[in-house]
DNA sequence: TTTAATGCAAATACTTTGCAGGAAA
DNA sequence: TTTCCTGCAAAGTATTTGCATTAAA
């Protein structure tokens, strides 16, 4: 079985409690505000931990930056407003199939896939 | 009309002599090689002005870094080995449906998608 | 004691900015 | 001259790593 250290068990709480993803920064300065005295470098080794395990998933933010969520979860996509940055859930099973079947086609294994949509929501 | 300067000028040819997408660094060690006295400050703002200008597109690599391409040509994505790099060009056009459709009905306007796949190739 | 976890500081890598010199209009 | 372009150096940001200390087993 997997161990897990506190660290990585206080990231797991915190990205429970954002609900969607969060980028390490976000998630540190998270757990300051809380109290805790975590440091940043141990965030990072943590969430690169979680991600080696696969209990998180991660994805790139317009600006690069890496932005964790955790896995399990049904896979589905996002819809970002790039002004004011609502983000919407969608569901991408229609992707999902398309992405296997060209990795097939090409002899790729162990793909994954970026799947991200970046736009402008109503009120923006 | 757009004025373009030759820094442009240069980023645009050495893009189209690459066909597909490349990183800002990378396009400063392309045009070094050919023996031109560029600067990486250079490329980084004609990079940035072309952008504005929609001249080229920006997505990034899993690693965050910056890719860019020149728009207007058949829009379609990568399938990437993350091992030696290999790009193969997929076509997406039931993805472009979807992401159109996904769009439409959240009410976002001028959606982009980052669609790219990432895996090994049958050699790696 | 032996191993794993932690934090600080330094190092990386990409990218942006301030500023002064140079080219072009 | 006036404006735009350029590059160097410095700053900024996210992330990783070396190392010594500490906590845990």
């Amino acid at each position: 079985m997997r161990t897990m250290n506190k660290s990585q068990i206080k990231l797991i709480s915190t990205l429970e409690r954002v609900g969607g993803f969060a980028s390490a920064q976000e998630l540190y300065q998270l757990l300051r505000r809380d109290g805790d005295g975590i440091g940043l470098t141990t965030v990072y080794r943590a969430l690169q931990s979680l991600l080696d395990d696969k209990i998180v998933d991660v994805l790139r933010r317009e600006d690069g930056e890496a932005l964790y969520r955790l896995c399990g979860e049904a896979h589905h996509h996002h819809l970002v407003c790039r002004s004011c940055g609502t983000t919407v859930e969608i569901e991408g099973s229609s992707v999902e199939r398309w992405a296997e079947a060209v990795a097939k086609e090409h002899y790729f294994r162990e793909v994954g896939h970026t799947v991200e949509l970046f736009g402008l929501c109503s009120k923006c």
